[in-house]
DNA sequence: ACACAAAGTAAGCCTTGGCTAAGTTTAGAG
DNA sequence: CTCTAAACTTAGCCAAGGCTTACTTTGTGT
């Protein structure tokens, strides 16, 4: 808001955040992102065990590993923190299962993921720089970003799905 | 990645998603999440620190923790690593400033902030959730999207400011 | 001039999310 | 049936980024 049409403003080019919002405001902000950052892991790790099952038929620790690119002893500690929060389901030496929550959870972010990633690539952006893009940015878009996305899409004409 | 001749092929609806990326080009992905993970909030107090600089002539640790909203012990264990990382100078006691890398970091990230913000609004994005939504993702667009997101900018009229 | 509040620092604790190294279980080849 | 490789777990290490509590420094008001 507070677009204004002064004749002469100073630097004029960056009208809107030239000045520092106010102080609760911007602690509220910085609080938001720090929320975010703690449940981004699990959505990613969810999300990717909703994908193997979903593509894979099952999903084991040796896939997630391999995929998100760290060790087997990362991904075992992870999935015990992911059964105390009952997102999945395991038994020792086997592949696991979401609970319901964990597919409520899986289901979400990628959908999310999704929406961020094609409205990416109907912006323009390429394939690969879109996927990485997509699979940081995807914790940090309001639902009401999401939406704004979602209509765009809808709207956009192009971006011709190869 | 545009057309994949692969035999079988799952359903051609949303062709982008419906399959996995190959094992490699997935790590690689949240490699590169990972990695925008540890410079993030380095980014941000620099920026911060820059903006203080800027807009009230000297950053001190009570500003910036109360505009992190976090406690001032934590903003000076970060001060010590940002000296250590030749961001900023400081004395004991004394207010910051930045070095010439840390001057250029503020900035890049500065700049960085403002094309998603305006992005973002001009998309449609109302003020509370474009401020939040660009603080968190500012971090994870690469600079093909930025470069997209300007033009988009520069040619799509201005939505609904004022 | 000095006392005292505000600003800053230091020490020590906790949790997360990486890692390696070493041990256990599973499952498949021979 | 046995042996071995791959999959998995456990233990223990590390750094980062929070916190609180306790201390020091600075600078202001009377």
């Amino acid at each position: 808001m507070s677009h204004d049409h002064s004749p002469q403003r100073a630097p004029a080019k960056s009208a809107s955040v030239d000045a520092l919002p106010p102080v609760e405001q911007h602690a509220r902000q910085y609080a938001t992102v720090r929320q975010a950052h703690e449940t981004e892991l699990i959505e990613d790790y969810v999300e990717l065990i909703g994908d193997l099952l979903t593509h894979r038929g099952e999903a084991r620790a040796a896939d997630i590993a391999a995929r998100m690119g760290v060790s087997q002893a990362t991904v075992s500690k992870m999935i015990r923190r992911l059964n105390e929060l009952e997102l999945v389901t395991s038994r020792p030496y086997r592949s696991l299962f979401l609970t319901e929550a964990g597919t409520a959870m899986a289901a979400r972010s990628r959908k999310r993921h999704d929406i961020v990633l094609h409205f990416l690539r109907a912006l323009g952006v390429g394939d690969d720089a879109a996927r990485i893009d997509a699979e940081g940015m995807e914790h940090h878009v309001s639902d009401e970003t999401l939406g704004i996305m979602q209509r765009f899409m809808a709207a956009a004409p192009r971006q011709g799905s190869d």
